[in-house]
DNA sequence: CTAGGATGTTCGCAATGCGAACGAAAATGC
DNA sequence: GCATTTTCGTTCGCATTGCGAACATCCTAG
């Protein structure tokens, strides 16, 4: 059913440095052509998820709509939401929660405290796994042959001087994650940027999503976020478990 | 093209109380015949929206992707997005930004600190804009023929028992608004839960979202709100206007 | 003012996507 | 436990939707 695959291409086309397109930027940006691409808007715009003064088009608010039937369906982000602002509220740092899709980490829920990164994150804001804490809980939470198949199709790229970039090095510490139950990165997604992530279990001991607490690298050691936050963390996801339906 | 129009109904129908359907589940909430249905599901499937175990449908992290388009191309979020940290850092209440679409307000910046309200808000949360201080806010920046149309088009429910309702009092309080510069809403759309907000405009001084502090009702009078979070509410968004781009 | 290039729109044809009809599986009745 | 009804998922021929070549229109430059 291409005509829904190419509509939904024409949505992701407006992204953060493309607000607004006319109509021969959208055909370009989707490799549609300009007729189809044309259809398309209009339809968008009279379902009222696009605008149009006329020449340029941009989304509406309405497309949240669209995730958001994704994140009201997942009783996961209703339960973890007060148990990661309890946690802000005691540790004083920034805590999410997010879940995997193929090899990036989704925010399904995101508490920030003061400005720690310089990229905003919102739900619904993406990484790369292998770079992230969140990312290694998660990817220890597969089947092996999962997770070095999905890292042999990502290009590993890296982001800072200190990412770890070769793959068995990676299973490694995949392997590590998996033994000790919580994973830590230092600066591998972004300079000055700490980390620490555990799961979050269904009742069958499945790893469904990962919470974490984050710091910057000048104000917290490594010791320092492994002894201090590491148990309140913890106990947060355990009371987040204890409190999955079913 | 009704494809993407009944392709985005389906993606819809997954509601809170509906993560997981079956086909004919998903023909009945949307009113597709369940060949339809199947053919859009599938696709959804293919294009990795989508999940299934051969009978339950359900979506996955992936569609979040759809209302990020939206919300990476607005620089509002990320300009306000510091702003509303530093504001929650300061007066210890939860602060957020919304946007208007038809009659609804959308969340699109949110920093909780405690919990506050029996329901989780995160982005994407939409709240009827008559029974919010952010909506009234909102309204208030429309033109008054616009107001009145979204307010006829409205069945103004009462969601507590301060919910004003009444449509002639309700553009009363709009117009107040507009001359203050400045909503307030106590208990209206939620027992125990008191708000104010101010506009954030652009340069040309279009209203185009609102910021809005929120406290709980036992802790916080309507006099304290106004005397204690006003004034940085208003610095807060001034401070967002000062940084929106062009 | 005219030529060239790019953007937006129309329209006939073909492929996509529609739903009636079919088969399979579960629920109900006896 | 078997027959019957109801519900669910799938197939397939036909009509409609949506495709893109071709046309029209608007800028830009010389």
């Amino acid at each position: 059913m291409q005509s829904l695959a190419r509509g939904l291409e024409v949505v992701r086309a407006f992204g953060a440095e493309r607000p607004e397109m006319t109509l021969s930027e959208v055909a370009k940006a989707t490799g549609l052509s300009r007729a189809s691409a044309r259809r398309f808007l209009l339809t968008l715009v009279e379902l009222d998820y696009a605008r149009t003064d006329g020449r340029l088009f941009s989304l509406t608010p309405r497309v949240l709509e669209l995730g958001y039937a994704y994140l009201s369906g997942l009783s996961l982000t209703e339960v973890a939401q007060p148990h990661v602002e309890d946690l802000v509220a005691r540790v004083h740092e920034s805590s999410s929660v997010a879940v995997l899709d193929r090899a990036d980490i989704v925010y399904v829920v995101r508490v920030p405290t003061k400005r720690i990164m310089t990229v905003a994150i919102s739900v619904g804001t993406r990484f790369p796994a292998y770079a992230t804490s969140m990312g290694r809980v998660l990817l220890a939470g597969l089947e092996q042959a999962e997770v070095e198949k999905l890292l042999a199709r990502s290009d590993l790229a890296a982001l800072t001087p200190l990412t770890t970039t070769d793959p068995d090095e990676l299973l490694r510490v995949i392997a590590e994650v998996r033994s000790k139950g919580y994973a830590m990165t230092d600066q591998e997604l972004e300079a000055g940027l700490r980390s620490l992530a555990v799961p979050i279990r269904d009742r069958r001991g499945k790893v469904i999503a990962a919470m974490n607490v984050s710091a910057q690298a000048p104000r917290v050691s490594m010791i320092q976020l492994e002894r201090e936050f590491l148990a309140p963390l913890l106990e947060a996801a355990a009371r987040i478990e204890a409190d999955l339906p079913k």
